[in-house]
DNA sequence: GATGAATGAGGATTCATTCAT
DNA sequence: TATGAATGAATCCTCATTCAT
């Protein structure tokens, strides 16, 4: 192979696309993207076929390091809340750390341009939180509903906990611990 | 002064928005809704200035009619826990029912086109339905936690809600009544 | 109607184009011809719809003049050979001064981006010099050809003769005439 | 000098653009001719030059392709007539037959991107096909007339024929032979 | 007010050609 | 020579908004 595609520019078009879609929206311009990266505006295209193909792809790498963030010591972690709260807390900081990752999710989930084999995809490596969350659930009010269901209700809690921790950085560890609460008591 | 300004068209370009950005999004053209609506391209400007300004008055619309909806009947439904689930059936069967008007919702949620100013303007409508559920959550997790911090809480389980029950219509019900003992438990 | 299209516009695209084209091939930049009619790049989409409406515009619309040059006086023109002399000597003498027009038809003719209906209904007005082709053909080595046959067959003969015209204008008069006496002497 | 160029890499270059240029026009893009050629796109480039020397390649290599199937066995084909029917059935098969090679000869032909040098050296080659029609011609509307009034025109006949023949396929040998008859009338 | 053409700055994507490997 | 990434100008078309009628 001539010249490898380069991974550093791959991911340098990646954080300049989460930054500019974080402020602009996905209406964001590719040339705009490529400009903040550094690189030609036709080399994001080398990189990634279609303005929907980046979108794709944003969705996968920052669910991944989403799921990444939360199971890093799942394992040692206590009891059944124990590793709950560690898997609240660590997704919910991750969440308010990480802000326009947080939006670019957002935008992209209500967008429609994430087709729903991808979103289904970011889900599969998501095993050990989602294991953790069924079995926390199995007696409680969705007892007898599947992952399908289960999960979105809790990553919904999520979204709004980050925003709420965003709002007020103040108190973002009281939210976590006062969501986490409510989390708890509505699963089992 | 000749012509007043026409309701029926106002509301025409409304329905129309409404269809068109929950098909293609918030870029979905003026003179694309103009066409659909049935009326000039630029009549769209004479009762919008802006294109934003349509998107803010999407917004508040449909909450208005999401929270009329919510309370209709809401005082006649005896005690605590069965004003809640009224609420809660109705809610989330006004938008499992609106799909449309839910997915606008949603986009403009995330979009920050719409300011902050009619967003809070939406709230001070819902008393009825903020107070109840303040009265719900007085003992509960969210106990202290003042209604910008509850209410959103329950509008994205709400939301969450409203997608599942649209995903699999044929269990609706259930997960209407499954999730209300999920913010039952949750709250209290 | 608020403001009507402009004829003048709409012929000044036309006109542009035929030039440019006829310059660049068909790959010349909408932009370009806007910009040498004198109108905003946006309105060439204001009156074609997309580059091949204009591209089937223009055929039609060269097309139509040169079959409204042949016919004018073909029937005050005595017997059958003087009529085809007249035909021949209008279209060739035509092609010759407009060599612009020219060259886009012979560029719209091979490039499959002129739909075949369009092609077609450029024939149907054409029905006079149609017929007196037919009548002269009817013995000759073309007998028991339909027109969709021997029409092509008497445009490719015009159309090297016009090439030939203008690529020696001295000799124009003197290529007409012996082309002429070929075209008669084949189809009879 | 490691690697001699290959003559097979370069063939199925020129191969690969006649059938995206038939489909695509002269538009067609060096990097997709390189993928259907299933050679690197950066290899075009290493054998041609330039888009437009492909182009001129393209040319030169099915002209000399058509004038060398004309004269196959035009010496053994008897009296003139005999001769001249030869090379004509030989030459509206062989286009009949290369269809895509008809076209790109169709589209060079009218895009002013073949050097008129490189049309003229096309003709240097076929000799013995010119001085045949040459030869017929003597007498006929044309006499008088160089080759270079005469060829073009019994090549447009030759293009129509061609076309009408591909157009209808069950009758190719009809046509071929009504035309011939029109030609034969027409040179003499 | 109503109508719909006018405007021109973008926008996503393509492409011939170059050049690092 | 072979490879395929890099480049950035150019392309067609869109669109919010304005404004003549």
């Amino acid at each position: 192979m001539a010249r490898p595609k380069s991974e550093e520019r791959r991911q340098a078009i990646i954080d300049s696309a989460v930054r500019l879609i974080a402020r602009d929206g996905l209406g964001a311009a590719t040339a705009a993207i490529a400009k903040e990266a550094g690189v030609p505006n036709g080399s994001v295209f080398t990189y990634f076929p279609t303005k929907v193909d980046l979108f794709n792809t944003l969705y996968v790498e920052i669910k991944r390091e989403v799921v990444g963030t939360i199971e890093v010591g799942l394992d040692q972690a206590g009891d059944e809340r124990e590793q709950l709260l560690h898997l609240w807390s660590r997704w919910t900081h991750w969440g308010a750390a990480h802000p326009d990752k947080r939006r670019v999710l957002a935008q992209l989930g209500v967008s429609g341009e994430v087709s729903p084999a991808v979103k289904q995809a970011a889900f599969a490596d998501a095993h050990r939180g989602v294991d953790l969350v069924m079995l926390v659930a199995r007696h409680g009010p969705l007892r007898g509903q599947g992952m399908e269901v289960v999960i979105p209700v809790v990553e919904a809690l999520a979204s709004a906990t980050i925003d709420l921790m965003g709002r007020d950085p103040g108190k973002a560890d009281e939210i976590c611990l006062a969501t986490f609460e409510l989390l708890w008591k509505a699963l089992r």
